[in-house]
DNA sequence: TATGAATGAGGTTTCATTCAT
DNA sequence: AATGAATGAAACCTCATTCAT
């Protein structure tokens, strides 16, 4: 019987996914700053040597809980997506639904935005292109609700790709705003801001 | 006589620029990640316990810092506004005035990036206070292009404030997609996807 | 029938060799201490377990590769001594031999150092005689240099035995003081020190 | 006063006797293999940054008790030479000590092997320079023996560094063939083989 | 024979901050 | 106002070896 190689293989992936939990609960009870493996392997009640074994590094474990909250965001948008009924309002919904992750998934939120931002952060590039994929997918979806929009002629023609990022740029870069409420916004709404910005980026998009 | 108060205070001032000058001196030199305190402190030749007499933390060090870069990107900014005949064409210098910036001046960019995306650092509200001024000072700055252009009748009726803003958060974001120059930007220039960010706002702004 | 049993010890043998020659490989490419087992068992494409099967502690493969080394450094003596055309050449040329082995082969070099040093290296006796043995061997094409010194009538009659074994003390005591030209050696020469010392062994074994 | 300073001084001095004494504490029970920082640190009754505050690194503390081992060294030498009513004795004297020595302050004498044999141990040239000049201070009692001899007409004249740094080399180099009493020895007194090295040595300076 | 997962103590070093002086 | 010694947790990672399969 093949069962024995199979069963190893799910062990292992068993383990992979037991020091994963653990790392995800550290990382929503203490959040990302308070990680370290020591932390991980005893919280995954397993040696150190263990996580090493499984992961090549602390940052690798990080990849793949960045990975994650990617997986959970590119679900939140393309329902976002497929929830509208036109091209615009799936627009708004997927900014809606990004906003709403960066406040209830804040933890994901800040894993990923951790790699986005990070200047230093250098991957074994397999990785990166790993990463980078799962950032992709979501800009598909955001590419598809424009395609969408062009059809149905609400939108001009345009570069969607282009256009996808700089929705995304506008809404990631609008998130850590909210924090500012009370200076820079100068008692401005932050959702109103936001949903400001999303207006203002669909009317750029209209057809005459 | 008011003379040694004043004189103390111009001490204490000296002090401060001392142990600046010397945390500048490690962040050009070593960058953001490998500044200490005691480094700092052999560098300023002061002791350890000097820069906490002055400081009341190693952030509130990097916050100085941080207004010092805030106060060069405003210049920077300024002049770009002032070089352009048109509002139009202050917007595109000011975009690429922001983008020298973040590729001339990494290190006081990191430290700009380091306290917009840190979620967690909390300050005493008089020193988030004063650092949000400054980059209050910096949206002014884009607001003037933005009235100019209407006063000049380019741009259509607008509130300034939030699209001074939203055109920050595109140029802010913006930048870190340099490195994924291979991968998400998917082999498109990282300058022209910039520049079409910046046409493309300045697009939905136009008087009909 | 034997062949069963043969076969059997024949690949055995292949096994070890197959260690051996990751062990060697890593000994060149990555020298002495950075050499762990994992490492061994992934260059020779086996398990860790495997290893331990063929060897009972990773010191006793340094102590194979030891062998090896003194095999060849007494493979490059025995030339030494066939190369002269009378003993006190010979007895130059194995000195000569000496140096260059400690130079060109510094990896081996280091691995008989290993043991011959390290103070708490403790053995299995079967293994402890062996090594010494070669190391034997070395010291007899010494003693065979002296005997033919004798017979020559170049050199006095002696304990060859003890000659030997200091010819080979001073030679091996001096390779360390190469990293100390500029010291100890008050910037003498290595290269004429050792001939010195060579000389004056000689001078001491001459016949009057 | 100029007390203060003096105190602070004392104090400072203290704390390092102290971690040396942990130190060297260690290094007589367990032997040079098994200290680690945190060990000594726990011997010390300190934290483990304080001894990264007084010590630069844990060589430099081993660097340190190496000193102190050629010191006492020395100081066995040289009464040795002292002890001698001539050149001849004094050496024999100065090869005894040096062979007690490395049975008795076994652990010193390994902390001074670890520094001449191990090949990649990279010191501050400054630390170098110093443990150096412990070991030229040894040559220099040698070359003085060798020098009362030849002014006593028992040596011929010769260049005393490298006969002494050659009589340091034998000694040293014949100590680790103690373990191999049974076996390179074949069953030559380890002592006797001693003897026999020092006493050629000898006879191969005397004037005729 | 051969595997390879698991161990876990151990390694060295850094660092922001405090506090007695 | 200034010193600088002291803290000690925390950081990440390695490694020889074992053992159940």
């Amino acid at each position: 019987m093949m069962g024995i190689k199979q069963r190893r293989r799910r062990e292992k992936e068993h383990r992979r996914r037991q020091i994963l939990d653990a790392a995800r609960e550290l990382l929503f009870s203490k959040g990302l700053n308070a990680i370290s493996v020591n932390q991980i392997a005893r919280q995954a009640e397993l040696a150190v040597g263990t996580i090493y074994f499984y992961f090549r590094s602390k940052e690798e474990i990080f990849a793949v809980l960045q990975e994650e909250g990617l997986e959970l965001l590119l679900n939140d948008v393309h329902q976002a997506l497929e929830k509208g009924t036109d091209a615009k309002e799936s627009l708004h919904l997927i900014a809606q639904a990004y906003l709403n992750f960066s406040r209830d998934q804040k933890n994901y939120f800040d894993v990923i935005n951790y790699f986005l931002s990070a200047a230093d952060v250098m991957f074994a590039p397999e990785i990166k292109q790993q990463i980078d994929q799962h950032g992709n997918r979501i800009l598909m979806v955001v590419e598809q609700a424009l395609r969408d929009g062009i059809q149905q002629g609400h939108f001009k023609a345009m570069d969607t790709r282009r256009h996808a990022l700089l929705f995304w740029v506008i809404l990631h870069g609008l998130v850590p705003f909210r924090k500012m409420q009370d200076t820079l916004l100068a008692g401005d709404d932050h959702l109103a801001m936001y949903g400001f910005a999303v207006d203002h980026f669909i009317d750029g998009l209209k057809a005459f």
